[in-house]
RNA sequence: GGUGGAGUGGCCGAGAGGCGAGGCAACGGCCUGCAAAGCCGUGUACACGGGUUCAAAUCCCGUCUCCACCUCCA
C-alpha cells in the first residue's frame, strides 16, 4: 500500500502522490511571534516532524518550510504597552519557538522566513490580483474581494451567506463586510513599509501566500498547520494564491491541539503550559513522547498523570535498550523498519499503531535477553532503534546527546558505584543480606536504583 | 444559526461490520536471599434509545453531553 494522508479538503484520506517524482514539498504554517510557546504550538511542528521524517524514510527529497509571522496586531500592540520595539518582541519570542522546536527534537525546517522579509513579493502579488480584478485598494488598505473567487470556503465547507457579519469595527471602505485585508494602511507610531498605494504593513494571511509561491513554486504537496486555522487562515490563503494564479497546495493537513479540562489550550483563557516549564520538569525526550504518541488528528487532554505515565511506557523502551546493549553490545539501527511498523505510518501517519509494533519488538526483545538468544536480541535491538529513529526518539541518537542530567558524569558515578556495589556483593556472598539491603537503600536514596541481574548487580539513575 | 469534531475497560489511547491494538495501574504466577527489572496469565470496554445484519463499538435513525471554528489562534 501506497502512502496515505487524510485531505482536509476532500474530507478523507488519499493516497499520497507527489507533485514532482521522488520529492515533497510542505509548508507548514509556523508560529506568530506575538507569545512564547505552549505545549500546543510545539505538538504542531512535532507532528510536522514526525510527517516529514516519515516522507525522509520513505525515500522523498523533503522541502520542508515553515515561516515566522513577525508582524500582527498583538505584536505591535504588545512593543506599545512595553515601550520595546515591535522587532524586539517578535524575535524573543521566534527564539523561544526555536528553543521548543529544538528541545523536542525537531529537525529545523529547510528555510524558515518571516513576513517582513518578503514585503516586495506580497506587493507583487497585491499587485497581481488587483489587475485581475479580485482586490482594490481603499484608503490604503487593500482588501481581497471574496465574492470574485468562487471557490471561497471550500476548504472548510461553509457558505459566503452563512458567515456571521463582522460587526462594522472601524474597518470602512470594505465593498463587502467579508472581504478580508491582504495589507493595512499605516497607523501613526506603527511601523510601516512603502507600497504603491501608500505606506502600511501586511494583514495576517498574504505572508504565507507570497512566501510558499517564493519558496515553493506555484504548487506544492502538503501545506499544514493547526485545525483552527481553516478558516479564516487558509481559506483566505487558498483564496490570494489561486486567484493570483498558483495551483497552491495538493493536500491540506491539520492536526488537533492540546486541551486541558477539555478546552483548547491557549493564552486568552489562561490555561496554557509553556515549553520552558515543561522542559525543566520532564526529560524532553518523554515529552516528545507524550506529544507524538496520540494521532495527530486526535486532541491531546493534557493532564500529569498522563505525562508520568508516558514516562514509565518511555522507560520501558529504554530499559531495553540499555540491556541489550550491555549484554549484546552497541548495535546500529536496522536499515529498514518491521513491515506492519511501515504500514501503520503509512496510513495517515498511525503512530499509535505503529507504537504497538515498537512495543512487541521490545516485549521479544527482554524474552531473548531472559532466554540468553543474542542473535534475537541483536535484532529486536536493530528494529527498536530503527523505530524510535523515524519517530525522533531514539535516545542513543546524537540529537539527545547532552539533554540528559548527569551524562558527563556518568563515567565517574560508575567507577564510585561499582565500588560500592563491589562490598554489597561481598556481603550477599556471606549470606550478610541487612548489610546488603542497607547498601542499596542508601543508593536509592542517593538517587540509584539497583538490580541483581544474572550476570551481576547493574546501577541506573532514577530519572 | 452555519460548519466540523468528540464520548471506548480503573486510567491513557488505537480501531471503524466478525477474531479483545498497545501502554499505565491492579491481581495471580515464574524468576530472586528479598527486591527491582523482565516474562507468562487474568480483566470481556465502546454515551443513551431504537433499527439494519447470520454478526454492530464500527452502518442507519433519533437523543443527550462536551469541544472547536465562523475574521486574534498551532
Amino acid at each position: 500500500m501506497s502512502l496515505r494522508l487524510y485531505d482536509t479538503k476532500t474530507r478523507q484520506v488519499r493516497d499520497f502522490v507527489p507533485l514532482v517524482p521522488g520529492c515533497v514539498s510542505i509548508y507548514l504554517c509556523g508560529a506568530t511571534v506575538q507569545a512564547p510557546p505552549h505545549i500546543g504550538h510545539i505538538r504542531s511542528g512535532l507532528n510536522f516532524d514526525v510527517m516529514r521524517r516519515w516522507f525522509g524514510y520513505r525515500g522523498y527529497d523533503v522541502t520542508f518550510v515553515r515561516n515566522v509571522t513577525d508582524i500582527d496586531d498583538k505584536v505591535i500592540w504588545k512593543g506599545q504597552q512595553t515601550g520595546t520595539p515591535w522587532y524586539e518582541i517578535a524575535y524573543a519570542n521566534e527564539r523561544a519557538f526555536n528553543e521548543g522546536y529544538d528541545a523536542l527534537g525537531c529537525l529545523p525546517p529547510s528555510v524558515e522566513p518571516r513576513a517582513t522579509g518578503h514585503v516586495p513579493e506580497m506587493i507583487e502579488m497585491m499587485r497581481g490580483l488587483i489587475e485581475r480584478g479580485h482586490a482594490y485598494e481603499s484608503d490604503g488598505n487593500v482588501y481581497f474581494a471574496v465574492t470574485t473567487f468562487p471557490e471561497y470556503l471550500e476548504l472548510s465547507n461553509q457558505k459566503l451567506e452563512n458567515l456571521l457579519q463582522p460587526e462594522g469595527e472601524g474597518e470602512t471602505g470594505k465593498r463587502d463586510q467579508r472581504d478580508f485585508a491582504m495589507w493595512k494602511a499605516a497607523k501613526p507610531g506603527e511601523p510601516s513599509w512603502e507600497t504603491p498605494w501608500g505606506r502600511g504593513r501586511p494583514g495576517w494571511h498574504l505572508e504565507c501566500s507570497a512566501m510558499a509561491h517564493k519558496y515553493l513554486g506555484d504548487a506544492f504537496d502538503v501545506h499544514g498547520g493547526g485545525l483552527d486555522l481553516i478558516f479564516p487562515h487558509h481559506e483566505n490563503e487558498i483564496a490570494q494564491s489561486r486567484a493570483f494564479g498558483d495551483d497552491f497546495a495538493n493536500f491540506w493537513v491539520h492536526n488537533a491541539w492540546v486541551t486541558m479540562s477539555g478546552e483548547k489550550m491557549s493564552k486568552s483563557l489562561g490555561n496554557s503550559v509553556l515549553v520552558s516549564e515543561m522542559v525543566q520538569r520532564w526529560r524532553p525526550i518523554v515529552l516528545r513522547y507524550y506529544l507524538a504518541s496520540p494521532h495527530y488528528r486526535s486532541m491531546i487532554e493534557y493532564s500529569e498523570d498522563a505525562l508520568r505515565e508516558a514516562e514509565t511506557s518511555f522507560a520501558r523502551i529504554e530499559g531495553f535498550i540499555e540491556r541489550a546493549i550491555e549484554r549484546c553490545g552497541l548495535v546500529d539501527a536496522a536499515p529498514e523498519v518491521p513491515l506492519a511498523f511501515a504500514e501503520a505510518m503509512d496510513d495517515d501517519l498511525g503512530v499509535p499503531q505503529a507504537l504497538a509494533v515498537l512495543h512487541t519488538a521490545v516485549r521479544q526483545g527482554n524474552s531473548a535477553l531472559t532466554a540468553d538468544d543474542k542473535e534475537s536480541a541483536v535484532a529486536r535491538l536493530a528494529e527498536v532503534r530503527a523505530m524510535l529513529g523515524v519517530l525522533g526518539l531514539d535516545p542513543l541518537d546524537e540529537m539527545w546527546a547532552g539533554t540528559e542530567r548527569g551524562d558527563d558524569l556518568h563515567g565517574v558515578v560508575d567507577s564510585l558505584v561499582r565500588l560500592v556495589l563491589e562490598q554489597r556483593q561481598a556481603a550477599r556472598a556471606r549470606k550478610d543480606f541487612a548489610t546488603a539491603d542497607a547498601i542499596r537503600d542508601q543508593l536509592g536514596e542517593a538517587g540509584l536504583a539497583i538490580e541483581d541481574t544474572p550476570s551481576g548487580p547493574r546501577w541506573t539513575i532514577n530519572k
